[in-house]
DNA sequence: CCAACTTTTCAAAGCGCTTTGGGTTATCGT
DNA sequence: ACGATAACCCAAAGCGCTTTGAAAAGTTGG
């Protein structure tokens, strides 16, 4: 059924029915109740692809995930992403086109949806320090949300958590606990976040008078094992860390399983804080989470990023939006006194 | 640029640009050397609304994702399942239309799609038992393909793999190494999968002579905070498992929690089995795994999944597609002989 | 009752491609 | 040299919708 055969069944114009349906003033309400009626019906629907083309907009919105470089693995925080942000889309009906990419080749993924207008916005993720993709998208002009920020921020739209203050704060609480040597297990440090996360570390560090020092800080892609491999060694060292930043809870799984390979106790020997995306299926809720950790719904950030883009989208000469989220510090089991040896 | 514009400038009609740039044989090789060139030069990329309008194809695969009822968490494996198939989509030029939607809800989502013909065809996951979908897409005639199975599985495409031999391999591993009291974390068993699984347990319990007992076993999402307490729980029983099959890594990495807790050894005091989609960020690997698991990448499953979508979608009165992919018993730390209280 | 609106409906022109059904030139066999 | 065949190329007709510009119908005020 499509729109010539409803109109026809109606004994209406096409226009007078598009219109019924799309809500326009110039109809009668009582036209507009029968031809509603007479779409429910039939099921009628409009066929997506036809009004695109006719319409010009493309009512998709486009998110381009990469895959590692070399191991291809894709980050399974984009899953609690995409979850809010695919909720507020489905209300607001709009469409998710996902593209998976090699790391690298973003842009070229960017430039193919805008140039074969496949997408009215882009959701920018994981940005670098200094990434090319916010000129690049601003040059093709097509409407972009970045989840994070660069080094420059305030020529276009973001949302972020405060990493450097979340980082800061999550040092002090340690160092107020009597920690003297802090560790830190972060992200790949040509990624914005970590680099600002780093930088709330050095800061709380150098204010309490400690050092830094660097085997007591990796970075890398936040696996389990990354994780594991990080505190394994940082544990092992003769001047070992008493305490310990994590980056993402998913790493502090594996630094939790390097304390316990030690026989040590997490909290008692070794403290650990992490921040916590909340992930649905790595919950660290209840009444006695398992990590103390500074926590900040991902999936509640992938909702704000949708609605703020479609906002965007929809009025494109509003001034840039800049959202900072403040991150909570909860309490759990993995932090205590640093240990008198 | 369009191609009218395109056509134009070269002083050819569109039919011929259109042709050049397609590769349809009617067109001189000279010429379609000189288009393409032309092309390039001008970064012309055909609109993909009109092209999807013309061919009445749209070159867009849907995957429907739901959330979970109460909680709204979505499984962090569908984005290496995601991963997988993003690749392949990308190399053949479809798009990935990603819907996310609370559980129960699929139906509606599948409907729209076909009737507004955003997609060409859709991936079907988690099928339970009896679903409903699969009578559906047959209805409303919309390719697809089905990863996992349900109760009757000849009349329509999958790709699955030996749920039931695989979880009654590694139950017979386990009764080989002495267990006689096995427990089982299972997923929701209105899922084919979990029931396949705790079909393949059941089978080789009643095998060796052996009982299950409903206070070992569990079914429920698969967090890994279900998985936590499901093994504490087990293990606090005066009569308790000295084994526990479970039916995904994240579930097992809190039943290790668990077993953390009472201060016991993994693989010693209590063994291990789990069920190893070789999630990318949660990997198993290296020479001594922790957890001794029955593995199948999801990730090359999605991959796969969509080759065969992609194949159904091209030639639709193909015969069905079934593909039953086994797991691989790895060994790692997790498994040892039974304690002899 | 009629001019002046307002409301309601419509025919037709796009949107930017693909594809059908011819034409127009080369090319070839005889 | 001429009809037949192949090789190229083109104009125009869709695809199914939205939207423009205009006409028809209905309403109002004097």
């Amino acid at each position: 059924m499509n729109l010539k055969e409803l109109a026809q069944s109606l004994g209406l114009s096409q226009t007078t029915v598009s219109r019924a349906l799309n809500g326009y003033p110039e109809v009668r309400e009582e036209t507009r109740q029968r031809v509603q009626a007479a779409a429910n019906r039939a099921h009628y629907q409009p066929n997506s692809r036809a009004r695109r083309l006719a319409t010009g907009r493309a009512m998709t919105i486009g998110h381009v995930v990469t895959t590692t470089r070399k191991t291809e693995m894709v980050n399974p925080i984009f899953a609690d992403f995409l979850a809010g942000a695919g909720e507020v889309y489905a209300r607001e009906d709009y469409d998710l086109l996902l593209s998976i990419v090699p790391a690298g080749q973003e842009e070229r993924a960017y430039r193919q949806m805008a140039a074969n207008g496949s997408v009215d916005g882009v959701m920018v993720q994981s940005p670098r320090q200094h990434d090319t993709r916010i000129a690049l998208l601003k040059e093709i002009g097509l409407p972009f949300l970045v989840h994070g920020r660069t080094s420059s921020s305030d020529s276009y739209s973001w949302l972020d958590v405060s990493n450097t203050a979340t980082f800061d704060q999550a040092a002090r609480f340690l160092i107020d606990l009597g920690h003297r040597k802090l560790g830190l297990i972060n992200g790949p440090e040509e990624l914005d976040f970590a680099l600002r996360r780093r930088a709330g570390f050095d800061q709380a560090v150098a204010a309490r008078g400690l050092q830094t020092r660097a085997d007591w800080m990796t970075q890398g892609e936040m696996t389990e094992d990354y994780g594991y491999r990080s505190a394994r060694d940082m544990l092992a060292l003769a001047d070992r860390p008493t305490a310990i930043l994590v980056s993402s809870i998913i790493s502090a799984i594996g630094v939790r399983r390097a304390i316990a390979d030690r026989g040590w106790t997490m909290g008692r020997d070794v403290s650990v804080i992490t921040h916590d995306d909340m992930l649905s299926y790595l919950s660290n809720d209840g009444d006695e989470p398992v990590f103390t950790a500074t926590r900040s719904s991902i999936k509640a950030a992938g909702g704000r990023c949708a609605e703020i883009l479609i906002d965007l989208i929809r009025t494109p000469d509003a001034p840039h939006v800049h959202e900072l989220w403040p991150t909570e510090l909860t309490l759990g089991r993995s932090t205590g006194p640093a240990p008198t040896s």
